[in-house]
DNA sequence: TTATACATTACGGTTTTCCGTAAAATAACC
DNA sequence: GGTTATTTTACGGAAAACCGTAATGTATAA
């Protein structure tokens, strides 16, 4: 079993039970942090001791209050630990639900669970912990385990991000293009944006432009 | 304090905290649902066994999985015990921040206290219980506060919401007009409809209804 | 009843978006 | 190099949204 664990979880409430549930798996030290700084100070002053953690479990969204951070994501948060101790086995226990979002940190983050917060998720994350302690191994929800094939999250590009972004900000479509001209993104032709305005509306089954964006809000994409 | 206590909440992780805490504070009958329905069915049969609760803790929302349920979240739950026990206390334990939801929670549902989820929420919590013990006394977690003297929140009313929402399906400023005609909901002019898209627009400083529409869905209003 | 204010509807011109077609540019292939 | 796709840009007419103004309707109070 793992001997050391961090858990970077805002919600008082989950802390305590993701607590509990590490001493039922007998983990021996156990440390929490409520913001994302926390946890990486944490990190950094285990490995100064000799002493590092085995694992993270890391939320993904932390609620901004009044104190100033400068990691403000758990995402930002699972950077930064990489670069101080590549090695660290990470699980992401979060409520996040947009296939777009979970590919991306298996793709880029190479987090090793990904555990959904839910009716049965204790559960779940006891299953995460046992199942990556082997090596290579990863675990992912399975209510979640179609977004690592979904097509949709694979069909849309930066670009179309990009756009969708533009026009959530109350762009308008000519001002598109002189912006991504600006920002040497290509292409950048009205028609071009005007097309992929479009493609975006098909793809989404959207029937005009304020339903595309607030499909996209609802999908987390803008 | 509180004989018997009630929790509605479907993440197991909140679940453990919350019945934790009610257990320090020495409440003796505690159970719990992680279901809408479970949870009316659970006051029902207290009712007939004439050991009915005292205090209601429900969240807001409940994630949809295979189960078919007909109460959907904490708003229809808390909606029909306040018929079948229209004196028991209720308290929401909730992520929710929109003002515009919490106000209405106490003016249309009557609850006793709004606890807001959050990194200290499980004091609040105990605060919020201690508290709505006595006669008439309500609760709302400090850093929502502002939301009952929001202006904001005022100055839209249910025609402005009832307008965001058929914008964000994506029906045409002129279907709208039909729409709100079968509906019976006035004004109903393109005119009309026209102008308080722009009153709205100017209202959320929008560049145009695409804008709207996803500072709307940031809002949380469609 | 009349005057006044306010809300709603009607209308018309302008701008923006929409959408199809065609030309130009770029990439892929032989 | 030349040929064929594919992508990007250009253009123009139609539809929708935008916006100001005027007319109509409705409620309120002198």
């Amino acid at each position: 079993m793992f001997k050391k664990v961090l858990v970077a979880e805002d919600f008082d409430s989950i802390n305590i039970a993701v607590i509990q549930t590490l001493k039922e798996l007998d983990v021996i030290q156990i440390e929490h942090a409520k913001y994302c700084d926390d946890a990486l100070l944490k990190i950094r002053k285990a490995n100064l001791d000799n002493e590092p953690f085995d694992l993270l479990i890391s939320d993904l969204s932390f609620v901004q209050d009044h104190r100033k951070v400068t990691l403000k994501s758990g995402d930002d948060l699972i950077e930064a630990v990489k670069k101080e101790q590549p090695k660290i086995k990470i699980i992401v226990y979060s409520i996040e639900d947009k296939g777009f979002r979970i590919k991306s940190l298996f793709e880029n983050l190479n987090i090793h669970a990904f555990v959904h917060k839910g009716r049965k998720s204790i559960l779940e994350l006891k299953i995460a912990i046992t199942t990556i302690l082997t090596e290579n191994l990863k675990y992912i929800s399975p209510q979640m385990n179609y977004v690592l094939q979904d097509k949709i999250i694979n069909e849309i590009d930066d670009f179309d991000i990009e756009l969708i972004k533009q026009l959530s900000y109350g762009v308008a479509q000519d001002k598109i293009e002189e912006k991504f001209k600006e920002l040497g993104i290509t292409p950048n032709s009205k028609s071009a944006i005007e097309k992929r305005v479009s493609k975006l509306k098909d793809y989404f089954k959207a029937n005009n432009t304020v339903h595309l964006i607030a499909i996209a809000k609802d999908l987390g994409i803008a």
